[in-house]
DNA sequence: TCAAAAGTGTTTCCCATACACCCATGC
DNA sequence: GCATGGGTGTATGGGAAACACTTTTGA
């Protein structure tokens, strides 16, 4: 944005002396959800290596570059840094800004979804410095739980208002999935897919089973007949007649 | 939020020296819906006193109190110094971040909106030492415009980014008008408000008329039969079929 | 008696759901 | 052949949209 002015209020601004409001620290923090080997719905955490919060889990995130990036631009390198990935599905979430959520300082912390392939993930999840884990999110009768073959986090053990940002992330991934194309992001290979590949995708997100010749219909629907996807001539064998596959035209849905 | 934690702990959050990091400036900003005199959706501006932006228009809002108040307090606290409401219907909006967004310095901007009824922003909308007016939303060719009895400012002449804040509201709250309650906040009185009031609010809105008896079906199936809506006793006279009263329950929507 | 606005009832259509049935493959 | 999953077609029901019609007031 390249900001024209007077003579007067180039004078001002030059004088402006920033340091006059005390200011707050800004981080971002991600939700990256993915699947799982057996396509459940699961969510990247890291465990702290410092205080506040030492060897608890908490989302992946960190202190904005003031100056040098915008917030998104910082979810985005944080994103990178934390898993290896350049580009993927991203949007913003909420901003958390009550005052006492970081024992520290005052630190606003806007957060951040993002859905990832698990396979894009692996690469990085285990061999970072940090200790990295891809978690399952269940549910018990007070509140999520967090798995994987080594261990359970409650959802009170996890690090600042973390689990509150979780909560609210399932929440919109839920409403998002009907209406939007968030669901293409989670696809092993967006170029070559099956309906019920895509089906399945929505199931966990949701919940629910599906029906798969009624799925079948809207997706021709909403999507095919639209362009937003393309009919290849291919198809793939499993078990069962073979699957026709279909690709997903003008770039990915980020 | 009570922190509980260990001695080694404390000791470190004693020595923390939260300047370490450099932090951006924190702002709420606020786009205050209301209906005007002819029931067209308006936004409350006020006119910009200091460098930067001096002399233009721009959204109410203003500088975190860090440590002292939360974001949500902060855009709360000033809405009530704009306008003098305690308490309205209110929800986050989006968190704008690009670094350059604010010639001064880095400053974040979390974005509110809020939906007011008329008479209750009148008494202050004039008579503030800063100059404040209510606008009239309108669309031409290239874009947005704001308009009163006095004057008409283009998008293009909004202080900072605040025409994009003002479009995402716009956006939201055309979405949200369906399947939430916010069109109860624009209502004159809560306690008393006829079906065809509650329609005018949607019809402004969503920028199209609807049909009445529709209107009524799905008023007395989503609000009356679940007993979010009270029917009174009493009818309103004016001109035509008196119309039945209606009282919300549970307190204001917000 | 007429205009204007409230309120009622009916018809139509679309779309989501449910489900019966056929197709192509591996074994 | 038969089990397995892909793919097609049809019936049903509920809700939104369109609209004809009645009711009650003021002028």
């Amino acid at each position: 944005m390249l900001y024209q002015c007077s003579k007067e209020e180039r004078e001002f601004l030059d004088k402006y002396d920033a340091s006059k409001y005390e200011r707050p620290s800004v981080t971002t923090d991600i939700v990256v959800f993915t699947l799982d080997d057996l396509d459940r719905l699961s969510i990247l955490m890291i465990k702290r290596g410092q205080f506040p919060y030492k060897d608890r889990w908490a989302l992946p995130g960190g202190f904005l570059h003031t100056g040098k990036e915008s917030v998104d631009d910082c979810a985005r390198r944080e994103l990178m840094e934390e898993t290896g990935i350049e580009e993927a599905f991203f949007s913003q979430l909420y901003t958390f800004g009550a005052p006492d959520r970081d024992p520290r300082t005052t630190v606003i912390s806007v957060a951040y979804m993002a859905l990832i392939p698990k396979h894009r993930l692996q690469i990085c999840a285990g061999d970072d410095a940090k200790e990295a884990g891809i978690f399952q999110i269940k549910y018990d009768v007070d509140g999520m739980q967090f798995s994987n073959e080594k261990m359970t986090i409650r959802e009170s053990d996890l690090a600042f208002d973390h689990a509150n940002v979780i909560r609210m992330a399932i929440f919109r991934l839920r409403n998002r999935i009907d209406y939007e194309d968030d669901a293409f992001s989670l696809l092993k290979d967006t170029e070559e897919f099956t309906i019920s590949e895509l089906k399945k995708i929505h199931e966990t997100i949701k919940n629910k089973s599906l029906d798969l010749p009624n799925f079948r219909k809207s997706f021709l629907r909403d999507y095919v007949k639209s362009g937003k996807v393309q009919e290849l001539d291919k198809t793939i064998v499993s078990k069962g007649k073979p699957a026709k596959l279909y690709k997903l035209t003008g770039g990915d849905a980020s």
